[in-house]
DNA sequence: TGCGCAACCGAACGTTCGTTCGCTCTCTAG
DNA sequence: CTAGAGAGCGAACGAACGTTCGGTTGCGCA
């Protein structure tokens, strides 16, 4: 109150940080809704209420695992996938981090996006506006890309930039929908292909691996 | 017990019919574990009471809800498309039929087993195993039609049946994602787009419409 | 040394869940 | 006409849910 510059809360939120890396591996797997605060305390050893101080009610609760499973995705797939070259590489690089990332097994129950997505796309409430928002993100993001691709001369010009993002984001969720449904290991490398010769079709480069 | 052929349960289960009708709406949008008996009661002018007593237990509604989804989706897809020729006709009349039908919102919440086998993939039980039997069923009948039009000429004979039926199911399902999500109108257009193109590429007919 | 605050706990709250029980209707078969 | 079965209701149950409250501990700062 007195001064502007608060003491940094103690410890860090190491416990708040424990919660939620637990909270997105169950609710990866059971939902955002199966995911029940009991649940949670117990597999951490704590009590409900010590548990759920931490974010006010379960609601900001799931708004938290939304945030750090938006901040795990983005170190596991936009991040490496960022360190390719612009246009056609770092497209390829963000499909094959996203197939690596959901056969990974990052999660008990593969892509929380995906689950999430499927939970809450008749739900409203803060928590659908948050994911229907970082879904768009990422689309908007691989569209971006696609159509720096484009103007790098690595993909033909009459390539639609939002058709194709469409397609490359379907077979990468139907990948994981095949891996976890019926733990066919083959999925991802089946999207891969699907994914490499739909881009070969368009490209202009050869398209390496 | 004494006669062998037992008299017909009365009114023919209308009552039963109903509320499943009900349920797969609910269900559609909310879950199968989101249906919930109380809702459903209410929703019907019901009890609880009377209504669980045509199934005996939950889990027995859900494989019942599980049953008439497939029904509706027999008749809204499949019977549909076994109209059309055999061979590429009919395949291209199953994906269209199918975003047709997501496209129709003949469900509160898109297509029923797109959200149950995404929210039951995770969790083991009688419901999970039968709704995998489903969609295994599904995807294989999609190969099957790709082979007969290997067979008829009408597709490359070096197409990769299995490879193909993913990726026609991944653009349908990333076609029900992006309407029930984003409530974006032009996906069934888009994936019907890319599911034309995609069989023109290995196409040895011209591809009608 | 003592004050204050954050972390955490245990207990209890009211609600809703699925399920069970006993009862009342309304048919229909004999 | 009567017996029996199925349909449905209302009340109640134990368990689990999210949430609230008061109390205890332990660390950092004055």
């Amino acid at each position: 109150m007195s001064t502007i510059a608060r003491t940094q809360t103690p410890q860090g939120g190491r416990t708040r940080r424990a919660i939620l890396e637990k909270a997105v591996d169950i609710a990866s797997a059971e939902g955002l809704e199966g995911l029940t605060i009991g649940r949670l305390a117990t597999e951490l050893s704590m009590s409900k209420s010590g548990l759920i101080g931490h974010f006010g009610s379960k609601e900001e609760l799931q708004l938290a695992v939304v945030e750090t499973a938006r901040e795990i995705f983005l170190e596991s797939v936009v991040m490496p996938a960022m360190k390719a070259d612009e246009g056609a590489p770092r497209l390829l690089g963000l499909c094959s981090h996203w197939l690596a990332y959901a056969r990974a097994e990052r999660f008990r129950g593969g892509c929380f996006f995906s689950a999430a997505a499927a939970e809450f796309d008749g739900r409203p409430g803060p928590v659908r506006d948050r994911i229907v928002q970082l879904m768009r993100e990422w689309l908007d993001g691989l569209e971006a890309v696609i159509s720096d691709a484009k103007r790098l001369g690595h993909l033909h010009r009459d390539v639609d930039a939002k058709q194709l993002a469409f397609e490359l984001h379907a077979l990468e969720m139907g990948a994981n929908w095949a891996f976890q449904l019926f733990g066919d290991r083959e999925a991802p490398a089946r999207a891969h292909r699907a994914i490499r010769e739909r881009l070969a079709a368009v490209s202009l480069l050869l398209v390496e691996q």
